[in-house]
DNA sequence: ACGCTGACTATTA
DNA sequence: CTAATAGCCAGCG
């Protein structure tokens, strides 16, 4: 048995053409662990696309007409905050989704973020 | 093709 | 804490 299966399902648009971006953002935000976060930039990190986090704010804006269901809500930003939960509807379920998951949320702000975060880059 | 936008991030004041 | 600035780059009109 190899430990093949550890590693992500990263699709980098460089390595596959047919894969666009924002596919590549959706597939790696779908493996995020349930109660599990991450931050856009590590996202954009682990596609090779470093420091362009705001792409992947941007596809999650699109994640809402992608099936199947991208969680983004497991996509908070650096400080833990969530910034995106404007873009539900209602915004309030983002909070309601993370607390569902065991992740507790204070003031718009995941609690222990550090302990929560889980960093796609260790995983590829 | 050009300019604007943006669910970001880091830095500076 | 807030505000401003700069870097970032794929999509859209």
């Amino acid at each position: 048995m190899k430990k093949d299966s550890n590693k992500l399902n990263i699709l980098k648009p460089s390595e596959n053409p047919d894969t666009s971006f924002f596919e590549s953002v959706f597939e790696l935000v779908r493996q995020i662990p349930k109660g599990r976060v991450t931050s856009y930039g590590a996202i954009a990190a682990a596609l090779g696309t470093k420091g362009s986090a705001r792409m992947v704010g941007w596809a999650m804006n699109q994640s809402h007409f992608v099936k199947p269901a991208v969680p983004a809500h497991r996509v908070v930003n650096r400080q833990g905050r969530l910034t995106g939960k404007m873009h539900f509807s209602p915004p309030e379920r983002m909070q309601q989704l993370l607390e569902k998951e065991g992740i507790r949320v204070a003031e718009d702000q995941v609690v222990n973020y550090d302990k929560h975060f889980w960093d796609p880059n260790e995983m590829i």
